[in-house]
DNA sequence: AATCAACTCTGTAACGTTTCAAGGATGGGT
DNA sequence: ACCCATCCTTGAAACGTTACAGAGTTGATT
């Protein structure tokens, strides 16, 4: 016996120690382990006894080595702490469960630097695939993963080239919405807050805004742009302050921030400024996050199906990693909601509309699900 | 030369194929791989070209079984739902990066079953230690995974028998603090909220709003414990739902939540019940999330180093995977503030407390840091 | 010349699995 | 008695990496 012998006590052991215990070959623990139906049943309950008595645990790098592929997806967010980003991580965890797979879960906090050494490393792991939000056109490095044959799915994001599959929300529309409700609200000096706008979610977003002002027969112009360098509460607090000191006769009426944290960091500054939202000014979200509407105003929000965007892209990551060769990409494209709250409107809203869990058929909002044209087979997954 | 000749565009290379394209050994590859410099700087030069020009990524998995251990450690949290965990899973990432680490996040959702497969998992692939916020008294997977060598190190919570390393916060002083300060409004009928009492972070919060109670000579039967199944907003909801359908004579006028978002989602039903916060009842939650300042009422919460928190253990862990044999446990105990704000408090405070991102020295608060007694190596990072 | 040290490089043996062709047993049918 | 099928089990060959003992080269020193 090699190494400590017998008891639970000694520390890591192989499948040959287990073997030798059990007086059979390494072979036939192998199969005990993969194929039990195939051993006979005398035999298997040694060898379970001695896995037992040993407390042998697989060597899961051996397996990967010789199966020459990991157990494991890679999933590659822009920030953990976002809670729309950890909802989508757990449609995913959902997904992968359910094929026996593991997901690493790796945070770029919106840096090239670390986006790319997480690829490497996810890529050194031999995973199954990866799951990106990326954080700009990280293009190559995306394009190298998949020529070496690491299956790749831009999550929340869409690909251009249809050189891989992805899944997204449609932001454009996501944008005009928002824009459209405050329209219709009165509102003429409107300005749009967030950034890095290298983020496509970001700049897609005001797109739509600037798609939706010039339906209403204004430019482009009457967007007062305020570009943040990240999207989390204290730059949101930062851009609420920029524009509370802005003269007051060039101070908008609303704000449309590009995702929740970033509205509910100029909500508080607005408050603690005394500021009134939404009378003086009103402010509108995106990704309706849980918190959203139990902030200090409710806030008005565009939702997006965060937990089946996550399900989705695993799904179809798992279906490109199994396929292998005869693989066609697909791009869906889920459509927005728009959730109205009391941030961005001065009259009542109808019903406390922040004592439901899940508002829907608010005025102003288009059924959900994939927009017309997106995918089938996953897109009923769009629609309860 | 095997598989697919030259290029980027063949599937994985391996070391063989490197050395040889570059005509050396491979031997020499994996020393240009790993110690450079004792290679003369031509063969380097022509490896690292032929590196390059394949695309070789190295192989994780052989390299791991060679080593016989990962470069890799696992923290399995309860709800990387809860802003708590995600700060506290940045500290850790923060840590384990700087000693080039990589650190596999898993989710146990609350659940046994989900714990023990990601123990096993995590086992399976030889993590180099496992940082875990255990669903109930997991003694004993615990201590089976330490017998066989995995270093462990308990996250927010305290190791009973001194067998490993924890990390964790005064709890029992949160709940005193808690119903300390609900006491001095003068409030008598108080309810606690938390469940399930399983877990210890819940039943310390109340032990510490029992003696909270008794200190001011009143007893544990004053609390009305309302146990919930989970602790998430929905959870909350249905807690503040039972509270406020109480007949006005037995309703509590204070409520305790055994977390934020308990909290957070009381308070949104008492908001649609149109029953005001803090005049008709108050509300103290627990962990200072990001969110709980900016909620409808901003939320007087107790707050935890989450960060520290998270790093204090990696740093655990990783002198216990270094040092190896000789290694001496240590419990290190973070001390726990309360940040008072508008939902406990009927007097206005002194500031727009939720103005500023770091709150301190708000009244009935205690200094923070680590409580006397405990480690000093890793308690000077308790105080910045 | 012979010896030595300093430098590079090579070849091979692990690491712990899984897979698979081939090698026993066993027992039923002829 | 012989042959075949069936059922289990075995042993060895991978998988890709690293570590290490030893083999060549050089160039300087005796």
């Amino acid at each position: 016996m090699p190494k400590s012998a017998g008891g639970e006590g000694g520390l890591q052991h192989s499948i040959r120690e287990v073997a030798a215990k059990a007086g059979v070959s390494v072979g036939t623990v192998s199969n005990v382990l993969n194929r039990p139906e195939i051993v006979a049943e005398s035999t298997r309950r040694r060898v379970q006894a001695a896995i037992r008595q040993l407390g042998f645990v697989r060597n899961e790098s051996a397996r990967q080595l010789r199966a020459g592929k990991s157990r494991t997806i890679g999933l590659l967010v822009l920030d953990v702490a976002n809670p729309f980003f950890t909802d989508l991580a757990r449609g995913v965890e959902d997904e992968a469960n359910e094929s026996g797979l593991a997901v690493i879960l790796c945070n770029s906090a919106d840096q090239v630097a670390k986006e790319r050494r997480y690829l490497e490393l996810l890529e050194e792991h031999r995973v199954q695939g990866i799951l990106i939000t990326p954080v700009a056109a990280a293009d190559e490095h995306v394009a190298r993963l998949q020529r070496r044959g690491t299956p790749v799915v831009l999550v929340d994001s869409r690909s251009l080239n249809r050189g891989q599959c992805s899944v997204s929300v449609d932001d454009v529309l996501g944008g005009e919405l928002a824009i459209a409700h405050l329209l219709e609200q009165g509102h003429r000096k409107i300005a749009f807050v967030g950034g890095p706008m290298s983020l496509r979610q970001v700049s897609d977003r005001r797109d739509g805004a600037v798609r939706a002002l010039e339906a209403a027969g204004r430019t482009a112009a009457d967007l007062h742009v305020i570009e943040t360098t990240a999207l989390h509460v204290a730059a949101g607090r930062e851009a609420g302050a920029r524009v509370a000191e802005l003269p007051a006769d060039r101070r908008p009426t609303a704000m449309f921030c590009a995702n929740d944290l970033l509205a509910l960091g100029a909500l508080q500054e607005m408050t603690s400024r005394r500021i009134r939202v939404p009378d003086s000014i009103a402010i509108v979200g995106y990704d309706d996050i849980d918190f959203a509407a139990a902030a200090a105003v409710p806030l008005t929000s565009v939702r997006q199906p965060r937990h089946q965007l996550g399900r989705a892209a695993a799904q179809l990551l798992l279906e490109e990693a199994l396929d292998g060769g005869n693989h066609q990409h697909r791009q869906v494209i889920f459509e927005p909601e728009l959730v109205i709250r009391d941030s961005s409107s001065t009259r009542p809203v109808e019903a406390p509309v922040f004592g439901t869990p899940h508002p829907r058929g608010v005025p102003g909002g288009r059924p959900p699900g994939p927009a017309p044209g997106s995918e089938t087979g996953l897109a009923t997954e769009g629609v309860p």
